[in-house]
DNA sequence: CCTCGTATATTTACGGCGTATACGTACACT
DNA sequence: AGTGTACGTATACGCCGTAAATATACGAGG
């Protein structure tokens, strides 16, 4: 009784195989996306995660339901991140009184732009920076999170969903077109991970050579455009391209004013 | 051995295992697609396929690299059946005598548009339409063809590349700036056709009772936007979504004449 | 007609997978 | 110390992708 209470959490032999209280759903689902980052999603497996814990596999299933609740697990993961994410550059967020704000190539067009709007940049970037973290674990998002009825989705989702319906509530759009909108803006920052990060993912060093080089063995005379718009096509444009096109999407839904009267709270 | 020869080709017995010539490249994929179709993408397997065609899973191996070979198959089909429902309907298409031309709700905003524009809602209205009849090979678009480097993308998937990339230069963008709209393009497609089935794909026949039975045990004064949206977040917005969002995106990137001086081949 | 090369399909086998079931084992509490 | 329970292990089953060797059927040339 005496000998465990805190155990300092250090060193521990190899032959000490028993205590228990090793695993967590948290320190499974952290280690899970690690393996992912690292391997890929094809290189976790119950027998794999359990021998990256020094466990057997079956001793997941006391945190995991399987190996689909596992994967449900770690877009949970993905979204408590976000919300790290988010607190962590709050602080550091908003320099009143700093002078070296925002570059100004951050700042979009209308200065002065009203704070849900803000707020929802603020929200899409992270979201963007937490995604480009973790490409490997982004497919999970359209096979996994989306596939799942709402209700169904995991809190920090749910919680997630609340805060851009709520910030487009305060742009002044009523229930349905802030639905609408939410599904506008939850499509193009989705789609657009899933393009930004597609040479991300396997092409970690090439700056183009060997993926022109896959080109230009094309027949030659066909695909003009597409060998024309190739180079510009490989390269990502970053967390700008998405604000602006949200911008752009955006615009068209929400009322000319600024702020709606009640939007206050 | 003098038993075979022709056999009919229609009614065979169970012995007469022989007969070479059934299986193709295309077949193969034919079948894959239908598998996925009916049961979904985990149900494809080299075995089960096999099965389906009355064949061993090794015999595959001679039409398909393996089963990574397998899915990127899929994608082309994919694409191949995209060109056809494009031929299909440029038929059926530009009604120059007929009376009963497109409803007044498909035209959009503009009349006279320029016909790179309606022709390329014609090619996003085609996708969103194959990606409706293969619910569970969507996907694949995500995790298979963006993961590839462009250059071994499938050719079909090249030729639809080049279509969209024609289109955006004639409507007046120079090499850079069309890779950039295509890249919008691609992100709301692929976004907006994930966020559209993500009902369609597990609930077949629910118009919302089980969905907001389950969406009405959350901690209830929690979610309240959430709450408010969700009946309507539930419900798809159809391809008027996907075109109206699309020339949000293009008119922002679009100069503001309609076509330039030398769009015409 | 027979034979033989080649394209086609099967057989067998291996290691890894998810997981159901049954079993140990270390702790918490009395 | 004894006991119930939470935790992890052991074992087994049927499926998976696929490498290697083998059998079969057809086309062409003698």
């Amino acid at each position: 009784m005496a000998r465990r209470t805190e155990q300092g959490g250090a060193g521990r032999r190899a032959s000490d195989r028993g205590h228990y209280g090793r695993l967590s759903r948290e320190r499974v689902l952290a280690t899970a996306l690690e393996v992912v980052d690292r391997e890929g999603l094809g290189a976790l497996s119950m027998r794999r995660l359990g021998a990256e814990l020094g466990v057997e596999a079956m001793a997941l299933y006391r945190y995991a339901a399987g190996k689909e609740d596992l994967l449900d697990g770690l877009v949970e993961a993905l979204y408590l991140e976000l919300e790290d994410t988010l607190a962590a550059d709050r602080e550091a967020g908003p320099p009143s009184a700093d002078g070296s704000a925002s570059s100004p190539a951050t700042v979009n067009a209308s200065r002065h732009a009203p704070p849900w709007r803000a707020e929802l940049h603020r929200i899409a970037r992270a979201t963007y920076s937490v995604a480009l973290r973790h490409p490997h674990a982004v497919p999970l998002l359209a096979t996994r999170m989306l596939a799942v009825p709402l209700a169904r989705r995991p809190a920090a989702v749910l919680r997630d969903h609340e805060r851009v319906l709520t910030l487009l509530h305060q742009a002044g759009l009523e229930d349905a077109a802030a639905a609408r909108a939410h599904r506008a803006y939850t499509a193009w920052l989705l789609g657009y991970v899933f393009v930004e990060l597609r040479a991300m993912v396997d092409a970690p060093e090439e700056p183009d050579p060997a993926f022109r080089l896959g080109l230009h063995r094309m027949p030659a005379h066909e695909f003009t455009r597409l060998r024309a718009a190739a180079v510009d096509l490989a390269e990502p444009e970053g967390p700008e391209g998405l604000t602006a096109g949200l911008d752009t999407l955006l615009d068209a839904r929400v009322p000319d004013g600024d702020d709606p009267p009640d939007a206050s709270g």
